[in-house]
DNA sequence: ACTTAACCGAGACGGTACGTCTGGTCTTTCG
DNA sequence: CGAAAGACCAGACGTACCGTCTCGGTTAAGT
C-alpha cells in the first residue's frame, strides 16, 4: 500500500503536476504583467507550452485559474520584525509592506483590489490575501511596543498600519518613485510622533 | 463681420457641439464605469444616441476620445480651504481629496494611475490632471500653517499631503470604507503630530 | 422678360448643362466600365469633378441617371446597308452589329440585358435601346432580299437575325475573338443557304 | 490498418464534409441567383445555417469559395446524342445546351463569362467549365456527321456549333423566349442548310 | 503483461464584438 | 437659387478573439 502510494504521488508529481505548476506560473506572471481583464487563456497557453483545452478542462472559468494561481503563490512569510525599538520595527514592516506591493503576487492583489473591482468574488480572493499578508508582522509590532511602553494601550494600530500602507502604495503606484531608506525614515518621522503620542 | 463671426459661433455651438458634449459626457461616465480596457466605441456610441462612426472620425483612437473626455472634465475648483487652524484645514483637505477620489473624475484618474500603466500619454494625462486637481489647496495650507507658525518652515510638506492621500485612498479602495468626519478626525490626529513636531 | 428669358437659358447652359453632360458622361464610362452593380455615385461625382449631393439632388436612384445615361447616348443611327445582294447586306449588318456591341452604349445595353436583369424598369429600357438600335436595318434588308426574289416571302427574317446576334455576342462575349471579314464571310456562309434555302 | 483507414474516412466524411457541402450547394445557389459581385458571404452563411468566420477561415477569397463550388458542381455528363441523322442530333445538341444555360451551374457561368470579366482566374475558371461541358458531344455529332456523308469533310465546325450556343444565349437571355422543340426545328432549319451545304 | 481509463494535443466550429468602408440624407455655406 | 462642403446615419463586411466540441494518441493505472 505504502508502495502504491508513493507511486502515486510520483506519478502526481511527473504526469499533471509539471503542467499544473507551469500553467499556475505562467498564470501569475500574465497576471502582474496584464491585469486580470486582459488576461487570455489561449495566451497562457501558448506562453506555457500547452494546448489551451487542457486549461479550459481544469479551470472551466478565469477566476478559478487565478485563484489557483494566487493560492498557490501565498506562501508569504509575512514574519514580524524585531528591532527592539518601535521606530525599527515600523521602519522593517513599512519595508516589507513596500517589497510585498513590488512582489508579482502582490502587484497582483493590489491591482485586483484598486482597479478591477468587478468580480466579487476574485476581488473577495485579493482581500483575503493582502489580509492574510499583513496581518501578523503588524500586530506583533504593536504588541511589543505596547509592551515596552511605547505606545499607549488604547492607541490606533489599524489607522497607523494602514496609513503606512496607503503612503507607500501611493509613494509606489501614484507617484512612481522608489521606496529606499531615506523615505521610510521621512513616512515614519510623520506617523511616529502621532503614534506615539497618546502615550 | 463680427455678425458673421456670431452666426458662426451659433453654428458651432448648434452644429455638434451637442453631440460632442453628449458623446464626451457618456465616455466619462462609461470609463468610470468599466475602466479604459473595458471601454468599447460602439458602447458609448449606443448611450449617447450616436452613430459609431461619427466617434471614430472625430477620435480616431480610443485614447484620443479619453483624453478629450477628461480634459473636458478638468474645471476642478481646487480650492484652498481656510479654516483658521492647520488641524481644520488639514480635515478640509483630506475630505476634498476624498470627495475627489470619489468623483467621476476622480474614479478615472485613479484607475488610469493605479492599474493602467499601458498607455504612456494617457498615464502622463492622468498625472496632470491628478497634479492640477490637487495642486493649489495643499501648498496654500501648509503656508499658512508656516505662517501662523503651526509649522516648522522645514518641514514636510509633500510627505504629509502624500501620505493624506495614500491613506485615504487605502480607505476608499482596499478597506472600502466610508471617509466620515469619525475617520478624517483620527486620521489627522495621527499625522498632525508629526507634522507639527518639529515646532 | 426676353432677357430675363435668355439669361436663363444661357445660365441653364452654361451653369447646369456642362454639370448634366458631365455627369451624364461619365456616368457611361463607368456604366461601360464596371456594369450596373458596382456603379457608384460619390465614384461618378469624384470623377466629374462635382458634388455626389448634386447628383442625388437631380437623380434620387441610380436607375434614373443611368436611364438618363442611356437615352442621352442613343442617337444611334441604325441606317440600312444597300450592297445590292443579301450576302453584302447581310455581312453590313453583322458589322453593324458587333460595332454596336462594342460601343459604350452596347457594351452597356448587353450587360444589362444579359447579366443584370434584376432590375425590371432597368432591363425594359435596355431592351428597348437594343431593340431601337436594331430595328429599322434588318428589316429594310430583308425587304429588299425579297423584292429581289433573293428570298421567299416566308422567310424567318427574324430567327436569321437573332441568330446573327447571338453568334456575333458569342464570338465577342465568350470566345473574346474578333469579328473581322473572315469571321463575317464565314458566318454568313452558314446562315445564307438557310436563309435563302426556303426560295 | 485497413480499419484505421476505413475510420479516417469515415471520420472525414462526417467530420466537416456536411459543412463543406451545404456551404458549397448554398453558393452556388447564391450565385446563380445573384452573381459574382452581390455575393455576400454573411448571407451564404446565414443561409446555409453555418457561422460567417468558419467560411472565412476555409475560403479566405470569396474566389476561392466559388472556385470550390463549381469545381464541386461540375461533373456535368456532356454526352454526344445519336438520333441517326445529323438534324436530329443538332436538335439534341442544342436542346443540351439550352438546358446547361438554364441550369444553376450554367447560369453562373455563363454570367461570369458574360459580365464579370473582372476577375481573370475567375473567368478562367469559368471559360474551361463552359468549354469542358461543351467538348465531347459537338465533336462527336460532327465527326458522325461526315462519316455518314451528311457533312463535308471541311466542314467548319466550331462555326457552326459556336453560332447554336449563341443563338440560344440570345433566345433565353435577350429575348428571355422559350426554347422549345419548334424554335429548335426553326434554328436547325436555318444553320443546316449551311452546314451541309458543301457536301 | 495487457487492457482500460484518464488526460493532453490538435483542429474546427459557433459566437460576439470590433473597427472600417461605403452609400445616402441632412444642414450649412458660398457664388 | 443651385451647387459645394461637411457631418451624420445606416448597414454590411472582414477580422480577431474566445470558449466549446470532437477527435486521435499517449501515458498511467488496474487486473
Amino acid at each position: 500500500m505504502a508502495i502504491v502510494e508513493l507511486k502515486k504521488m510520483t506519478t502526481l508529481q511527473s504526469r499533471g503536476e509539471a503542467f499544473v505548476r507551469e500553467v499556475l506560473n505562467v498564470t501569475l506572471l500574465e497576471l502582474a504583467e496584464n491585469g486580470f481583464e486582459r488576461l487570455s487563456i489561449p495566451q497562457i497557453a501558448t506562453l506555457a507550452g500547452v494546448n489551451k483545452t487542457s486549461i479550459y478542462r481544469r479551470w472551466p472559468t478565469k477566476a478559478e485559474l487565478v485563484s489557483d494561481a494566487l493560492k498557490a503563490a501565498m506562501q508569504l512569510a509575512d514574519q514580524a520584525p524585531d528591532t527592539g525599538t518601535l521606530r525599527g520595527d515600523l521602519v522593517e514592516l513599512a519595508r516589507t509592506v513596500a517589497n510585498f506591493i513590488q512582489s508579482p503576487v502582490g502587484k497582483v492583489i493590489v491591482r485586483i483590489m484598486l482597479a478591477e473591482g468587478g468580480n466579487p468574488d476574485l476581488r473577495a480572493l485579493a482581500q483575503t490575501s493582502y489580509g492574510q499578508a499583513n496581518s501578523v508582522g503588524p500586530w506583533a509590532v504593536i504588541k511589543r511596543a505596547i509592551e515596552r511602553d511605547e505606545m499607549s494601550a488604547d492607541a490606533d494600530p489599524s489607522m497607523l498600519l494602514f496609513t503606512l500602507a496607503g503612503a507607500i502604495m501611493h509613494r509606489l503606484l501614484v507617484e512612481r518613485a522608489q521606496v529606499d531608506q531615506a523615505y521610510l525614515e521621512r513616512l515614519i518621522n510623520l506617523v511616529l510622533a502621532g503614534a506615539a503620542a497618546r502615550r
